[in-house]
RNA sequence: GGACCUGUGGUGCAGCUCGGAGUGCACGCCGGCCUGUCAAGCCGGAGGUCGCGGGUUCAAAUCCCGUCAGGUCCGCCA
């Protein structure tokens, strides 16, 4: 039907007679005699040169027939890729009228999200849609290479799943040859690899479909694709090897870089430098501890378990009402308060401006100054609190005030490791799982399980690329007894682990080899790596944040029989 | 569950503080003119439940209350 695409059409092909199928994108019709029509596929737009008239609407879909010609003199569009050559004496066919589009197919027009949404058909034409969803394709691709290069088996498991009362909330199916009982869409898969790995798929990977009801976000949807993957006699940092692999050769792919070896940071590191797990590297600032220079002061602001600063480059220059508004919103994170000093010069020496300044010695002001290494123009923003918080108030204020958009690069990834084991106590007394239950312990640390468990650290691993979390793993347990420790520790009785996760625990009675695994969102990895703030910019027919879809109406009423089939009666509201 | 922002011809906005006739801008659309344009140009035209409901007022796009939709964030996402 064609000989090409539009986008192709170059110098190359002068003198060749081409026919060229696409969208009429525009028409510039010159009287009787003469008309421009770009048109548009896929690849591109190419100006077709009609000499005559033209009975031609936006959007229509034609079939163009020509000869490939150079431009005349002065006539070339250099912001055009084809913009050197023309499609002369072109007949034009019209496959498929079309009434006028809700919006400009252009990159320039901004439209409301949900009209796109409603339209999606028509919004996918433009050019950043067709980009970042070929984009997308192309790191999916070298992600399946790399995995496949590794030694890695593809295996699809079941989207029909058995509840598990944990972690995110499940997206019920209600089966109607077992009326009133349910499946659930998979969270993760990651219960049924870890039946893999006991099944003697030593590597196994697979892109993912995962589902959870929870509430949606720029970088969260209902469902989302993940590169899952788990093997078995494997180290932490085999894991870490194979992971990096794929995602560098897909950022490749994406983008036509390759990005540098993966630096790697503790926890305990990212959260004292950056005030949270999933630290942003592209901003150079990074939080001070000022534990020794306020060690004895006299000052009971700063009489606190951790005194932490943020120097914020040229950030003396804010209003007292600005100010006054950071102190807000330190609050407003959990701290009792936020000091701040503006860095001056006065002949030659530094000053500090702040309602605090008077009350602090010249060995603390020398102090501040120094470990912070602030100059004059600065502003340097402190928390005194218990060490959590005052560092992670401030991290949030050093993204807030200096953050730039995820998808503006440099692209900075970064692996953040050994995590701790426990997040902090529970109501009930016990300690609350930061990963999942079946997350290694570090071998240092296992013995103080029981007497000091939120120092324990754990084999636990996330993946970070400028402030977003692209996704999290670790080694788990195999061993019975080191599993029956952890469950202990929870609070999970055995009656309980066997109810929520005996047909796990029973399986590894028959062998269970060490693994360990990951999985990253290819929807965020894509968002960023095609300079998008949201993953529905990188997702053919995503939904709105109350988790509808503007082009099918979904979710809808089901009918009455349909219901009945199920044995299910909707209750009164 | 909560906070904040947004809603005005097909699209994007202005108008809203300080109430006075659906007023304006750009794009698109329709018609006419035009033989080298390329976001073509020129002339003319059509197109509106100011999200919806209620209230205040002589009078509401504008003020108040409620509600719906969309977005960002918090909670939530083991």
């Amino acid at each position: 039907m064609r000989t090409g695409l539009c986008g192709e059409v170059g110098i190359g092909d002068v003198g060749s007679r081409v026919r060229l199928c696409g969208w009429v994108a525009r028409r510039r019709e010159h009287g009787e005699h003469l008309a421009f029509v770009d048109l548009r596929d896929r690849s591109g737009i190419v100006q077709c040169v009609v000499d005559g008239t033209v009975d031609l609407r936006s959007e229509y879909v034609v079939a163009v027939a020509g000869v490939v010609r150079r431009r005349p003199e002065g006539m070339e569009n250099p912001s055009l890729p084809t913009g050197e050559v023309e499609i002369g004496d072109c007949t034009v066919e019209v496959l498929s009228a079309a009434e006028p589009p809700p919006f400009l197919v252009e990159d320039r027009a901004e439209v409301d999200e949900v009209v796109r949404l409603r339209h999606r058909y028509v919004d996918l034409r433009r050019p950043r849609m067709q980009a970042n969803l070929r984009l997308r394709a192309a790191a999916v691709s070298a992600i399946r290479r790399a995995m496949d290069r590794q030694g890695f088996c593809e295996i699809e498991t079941p989207l029909l799943w058995s509840p598990t009362p944990e972690g995110a909330r499940e997206f019920a199916v209600p089966s109607r040859l077992h009326t009133g009982d349910f499946y659930v869409l998979p969270q993760s898969p990651q219960i049924a690899k870890q039946l893999l790995m006991v099944g003697g798929f030593d590597r196994y990977y697979q892109i993912a479909r995962c589902l959870r009801d929870e509430d949606l976000r720029a970088d969260r949807q209902f469902e989302f694709t993940q590169l899952d993957m788990e093997a078995s006699f494997v180290t932490q940092d085999d894991v870490l090897g194979f992971v990096s692999e794929a995602v560098l050769d897909a950022a490749e792919a994406a983008t036509g870089a390759r990005p540098q070896e993966i630096e790697r940071m503790s926890w305990s590191a990212a959260i004292d430098r950056y005030g949270t797990d999933k630290p942003d590297l592209r901003i150079d600032t990074e939080l001070v501890d000022l534990g020794d220079v306020f060690a004895s002061s006299e000052v009971r602001a700063f009489a606190a378990p951790s005194v932490k600063a943020l120097r914020v480059p040229g950030g003396s220059q804010k209003s007292r009402s600005a100010l006054d508004g950071l102190v807000e919103r330190a609050k407003a994170l959990g701290a009792k308060g936020l000091a701040w000093f503006r860095v001056a010069e006065d002949e030659g020496a530094t000053t500090l401006d702040s309602p605090l300044a008077r009350v602090l010695s010249d060995a603390e002001r020398d102090g501040l100054v120094r470990t912070t290494g602030a100059v004059p123009g600065d502003l340097v923003l402190v928390v005194a609190d218990e060490h959590r918080v005052a560092c992670t108030v401030l991290g949030q204020l050093r993204v807030e005030l200096a953050g730039k958009p995820v998808g503006e690069g440099p692209y900075r990834y970064v692996w953040v490791v050994e995590f701790p084991l426990f997040e902090a106590l529970g109501a009930d007394g016990h300690p609350v799982p930061a990963h999942h239950p079946f997350t290694m312990p570090h071998p240092d640390d296992i013995d103080r399980m029981e007497t000091d468990p939120l120092s324990v650290r754990s084999q636990a691993y996330d993946l970070v690329l400028n402030g977003w979390e692209l996704g999290s793993g670790s080694i788990r347990i195999h061993r019975a007894d080191i599993q029956a420790r952890v469950f202990h520790a929870l609070g999970i009785s055995d009656e309980d682990a066997e109810s929520r996760f005996g047909f796990l625990t029973s399986a590894f009675r028959y062998g269970a080899p060490p693994h360990g695994g990951f999985a990253f969102g290819i929807d965020r990895l894509a968002a960023v790596l095609a300079g998008e703030e949201s993953i529905r910019e990188v997702i053919a027919f995503p939904k709105t944040q109350s988790g509808a879809d503007p082009l099918t109406g979904a979710p809808k009423a089901l009918p009455a029989a349909a219901l009945a089939d199920l044995g299910i009666r909707i209750a009164a509201k």
